[in-house]
DNA sequence: AATTGACGTGATAGCGTTAACAGTCAAATT
DNA sequence: AATTTGACTGTTAACGCTATCACGTCAATT
């Protein structure tokens, strides 16, 4: 056996196909369209896959298919919960039917984005998912030129690539905005995330200004305060700005979960009694949020369901080749706990 | 043009070349060895990319070069921050040298493991990233017979298959037993993870006896809690039932952080001080840990170190070819903190 | 008896790229 | 001047599979 860096010396599917006295053919339909084959022959074509140690290699059968059964998903970090849930979501609808899941972070690039979106593409993804909300004009073309199935998720963009499964971000904290004027509270204070890094921020924070606003409460500029990042302890800094202001606000309103539990810890340890002295409220219902003492009052965004819903929306799509573009409002619900 | 399912109507090396006026061959050089390609056609060809839009095709590329540019990572679950850190710390390292990461979980099912690892080899995976301890002796085969890298993680199993970046969870465990014993505890319980699902969480129970017994510290059985899965909840269930027993123990080692913060919010809960009434221990240190209030006191384990160094090992050995299967102990540090 | 259709199988021809090798040509060396 | 070298480019033949079409066979229909 002469060394090269040619091929990989396995077992081939001819190899399986001589062994069985059968086609080529019929041994790649045996393992892909078992229907379509005799029971006779499965059965004889089985004992050779098992006999020779057969392992398809899915990179030719790509090629040769023009289908990839990969499904990418494209995520500004790794690094959270809420991805982790989605995903979970998406592997139990996907795993079972044969997908696997490729997968990157942009780090809150738009560059990175792009080069991740094209060569996502030269894999010949069969679907892509993607978490920001607006996406720069090439990729978008890139997407649509080759036809590759997109779901955009975690917020309702207006003027979509192709399907969406999501929910407003605006809404939802525009409704929890407004349901904190209604429990009383008049002197709200708000944390957010970092919001040249991700417009869906944006979007939250303009929802709670607005819900606040239609109430009739303001916000003073110096009572917005941006965090450093996503973390529990720039959530705990934050909160330690607002607390060194002494604006006795009667409620911290926060952008996500991760900032708001570091507030309220944070909270804690400057001897605050929660929600008597300070209220606290976040978004995302992070599996701890329910936990803490006290529990924390926040907006559910249902991470696992709304990955479990884009699978299925692929598994629909790439089997009818339907057309069409689904919009999904997963929606949200304001889970009030003891925190406000 | 007629519609067909074979081909994809895009733009191919070939038309690039032609625009170019150069071979196809040439066109694949400057994209992917710049240096063998002179300055002058590097320039055309990057025009005619340009014009054409070509995006190239890896899966023919893959096909033909016999690699994948893909590493895989089986999880027994993708919910963890301790996936999303490890992870997190390959791709910054094998983002920018153009793999990507391909994901599994195995939902701590040794089938679903060895079927994922025979996909993954039909895919030509360039690298293997397994966390469990134990394999099957047929995926053992399967991988060394088809050259693939591999690299064990999250502790230091006796028989690698090939490369291990991890540590000793047993000495881990059994260290805090002991220095649990030196802080004067003496009656302590434990809250272990479902020892049916995962074998690591065994070595970390047996290295807390270890620990507690050279310190001539035993635990009733009775004192050892199984939580019904690794969450919040269920560790503050666990805690939960460890207080019925009335047993007066004054510190509680969990099996991992993520009980453990179960177990120190229900103890609270339930008018435990801690660590004057009772002390809590956690093994991860995940991000929360040390934000808690007390914060925890827990097993450092560096998932996102582990995970860049996962990334340079794959590095080295897929440019280097080099033969060699380093073992990486990554050691662990155990933070006292405010809970015991 | 002739025709039709369903079913199962096989032969062929790609899928779009890159490994391997075979030039070509100018500059450097003998 | 003849040879060698090195830098660059091109030709050919895979890589291992599946889409497509063609071909039998046999039972059901006309």
């Amino acid at each position: 056996m002469t060394p090269t860096s040619r091929g990989s010396a396995r077992v081939r599917i001819e190899d399986v196909a001589s062994a069985a006295g059968v086609s080529a053919m019929t041994v790649s339909r045996a393992l892909n369209r078992p229907d379509l084959v005799s029971a006779e022959k499965r059965k004889i074509i089985a004992d050779a896959v098992k006999k020779t140690g057969y392992v398809p290699n899915l990179v030719a059968g790509n090629l040769a298919s023009n289908r990839s059964q990969i499904i990418a998903i494209i995520n500004p970090t790794l690094r959270t919960s809420i991805f982790s849930d989605l995903t979970q979501g998406m592997w139990d609808i996907l795993g079972p039917q044969g997908y696997q899941l490729l997968m990157g972070s942009t780090d809150y690039s738009r560059r990175r984005e792009d080069k991740l979106i094209k060569t996502f593409i030269g894999r010949q993804v069969d679907g892509l998912v993607l978490t920001g909300v607006s996406h720069s004009a090439v990729s978008r073309m890139a997407l649509q030129k080759n036809n590759i199935s997109v779901i955009e998720t975690f917020d309702l963009p207006e003027d979509p690539i192709d399907m969406v499964v999501g929910f407003s971000a605006f809404d939802a904290a525009a409704e929890m905005g407004r349901l904190v004027a209604e429990w009383g509270y008049r002197n709200p204070a708000i944390i957010t995330a970092p919001t040249t890094t991700d417009n869906r921020t944006q979007r939250r924070l303009d929802g709670f200004l607005q819900g606040l606003r239609k109430a009739k409460l303001k916000v003073k500029k110096r009572s917005i305060c941006e965090a450093d990042d996503i973390s529990i302890e720039a959530g705990g800094d934050a909160f330690g700005r607002l607390h060194d202001l002494r604006e006795d606000h009667d409620i911290v309103l926060c952008t996500n979960d991760i900032l708001a539990v570091g507030a309220l810890l944070a909270a804690q340890r400057h001897g605050y009694k929660i929600p008597n002295d300070v209220a606290i409220t976040g978004f995302g219902d992070i599996e701890i949020a329910k936990s803490l003492n006290p529990a924390l009052t926040t907006v559910r965004v249902r991470g696992y369901d709304i990955g479990r819903k884009i699978g299925a929306l692929f598994l629909e799509r790439l089997s009818t080749k339907s057309p069409q573009s689904p919009i999904c409002d997963m929606g949200v619900e304001i889970l009030r706990r003891e925190s406000a």
